[in-house]
DNA sequence: TCTGGGGTCCTAGGACCC
DNA sequence: TCTGGGGTCCTAGGACCC
């Protein structure tokens, strides 16, 4: 528990509120005998990273992200537990209905973070801090977690007051008090500096907020890049100003798999990318949505990593054309890595429009010389329209292209991949 | 014992056009 | 025969975020 910083001036109208090791947090509600102890979700001792840890699991070096047998090696007692992922999007949804009572102006970022714009709604339940704790306590009492907001006059500072809050508390930076505020902090919580940033930034001598903020822009660029250095200058002096945005559309849409290393083959690589494609392009055709660039992503053994897109003159969505590009993709990155191993394959489609009730793709194909007059892609899309429907029916598992077998060994449960869908 | 899966944005270099 | 400069699009790679 954390107080916060008196004051109830009036200009800290954006919220962030993000839920507390959120996947955890949701395994110790549903399971008492968790509360206390160290909890990991995901992976295990034997393989698979660990997608959210505890407070109790964090005091002793685990972090999300990690692998499995380096968090048991940190915390010999630390329980894995699988994941109840339909738990988490409904109990997410439930917290983000909390903050929908609050104000329309909401901007969820994530399953479990939102931002809030509480400027029409002062008067209603009074000043920032009094929104803030409201929250606090209706989704401690309603859903059952625990969660911190941050309020201050920008996005950039909200979410920073967020994170001095946690765990479970509440940070409001009143206006006039900005400087004083971020001048001590790491230069880590600014959004955009990662450990790589950090770690030039610190060869500058450049270790705190205040610092960074104090140093001429052009050197923080010269080290950064124009368009980072420019961004990260601008929020170490505070000068965010940024909307809530209460919509916002996915600019791409992709999936992968991580792969048991393998000898690439044909056979195996056709059938791990049609999967990936069907996945890509069933969510592009059920918002009526397409793209015209593919690009494929191949991960070697040694986690190197290589790209290979094509950008279409029109957009696709079909599962077979895209298969296809994304099949002669991968080959060209493959061909090109020489003799390897593959441990990961990703397709996705950018440069995404609202399809038209027109298949333009249909004309990507030259014609059939056996059917003359016959438009290929018409056949594509009447099998896609099928399955869509079958599907929609009887259930996505109902009808494939792929035999079930092909799945990639380790892969994580669909429902965990729809948490982190964005809305196309 | 050796790293998930969903995304966003930026950069450099090359092709191409006017 | 040689040649400027700017703009746009594309590709590949990389950093970062949740």
């Amino acid at each position: 528990m954390s107080a916060a910083l008196p004051g109830a001036a009036p200009g800290a109208t954006i919220l962030h509120a993000d839920l507390d090791a959120f996947y955890a947090s949701v395994e110790q509600l549903l399971d008492p005998a968790l509360r206390g102890r160290p909890v990991a979700v995901g992976g295990g001792p034997r393989g698979g990273v660990v997608l959210a840890a505890s407070y109790e699991a964090k005091a002793r070096g685990v972090q999300g992200g990690m692998p499995g047998w380096r968090a048991a090696r940190l915390c010999p007692d630390l329980v894995f537990v699988r994941g109840h992922f339909g738990e988490y999007q409904r109990l997410g949804d439930a917290v983000m209905d909390v903050l929908a009572d609050v104000t329309p102006a909401l901007e969820r970022i994530s399953i479990d973070e939102a931002f809030l714009d509480v400027s029409g709604a002062t008067h209603l339940f009074g000043p920032p801090a009094a929104i803030g704790a409201r929250i606090r306590e209706r989704v401690r009492a309603e859903v059952g977690l625990p969660i911190s907001v941050g309020a201050a006059r920008t996005k950039h500072l909200a979410k920073i007051a967020s994170q001095v809050a946690k765990p479970d508390g509440l940070v409001v930076v009143d206006p006039g008090g900005e400087r004083a505020f971020l001048d001590p902090l790491p230069v880590e919580l600014i959004w955009g500096v990662g450990p790589v940033n950090e770690q030039r930034l610190a060869d500058l001598g450049i270790r705190t907020i205040g610092e960074l903020a104090r140093t001429p822009s052009s050197a923080v660029e010269h080290i950064l890049g124009r368009g980072v250095g420019q961004k990260i200058s601008a929020m170490a002096r505070d000068e965010d100003a940024r909307r809530v945005v209460t919509s916002r559309r996915a600019r791409s849409v992709g999936a992968q798999s991580a792969l048991s290393r393998r000898a690439p083959d044909p056979d195996g690589v056709r059938a791990v990318l049609a999967h990936l494609a069907d996945r890509v392009s069933r969510r592009l055709r059920a918002k009526g949505r397409a793209g015209r660039t593919v690009t494929v992503a191949v991960r070697f053994t040694g986690m190197r990593r290589s790209t290979r897109a094509l950008t279409l003159p029109v957009p696709v969505c079909a599962t077979l054309t895209l298969t296809e590009i994304a099949v002669r993709l991968a080959w060209s990155a493959i061909d090109d890595a020489g003799p390897c191993e593959i441990t990961l394959l990703g397709v996705s489609v950018s440069n995404v429009v609202d399809q038209t009730a027109v298949q333009l793709e249909l004309d990507l194909e030259p014609p059939d010389p056996w059917r003359p007059g016959s438009r290929p892609g018409a056949a594509r899309s009447a099998v896609d329209e099928s399955v869509d429907a079958i599907r929609t029916r009887f259930g996505a598992d109902s009808v494939g292209y792929l035999p079930a077998v092909l799945r990639p060994g380790g892969a994580v449960p669909d429902e965990f991949r729809e948490l982190a869908e964005h809305d196309l």
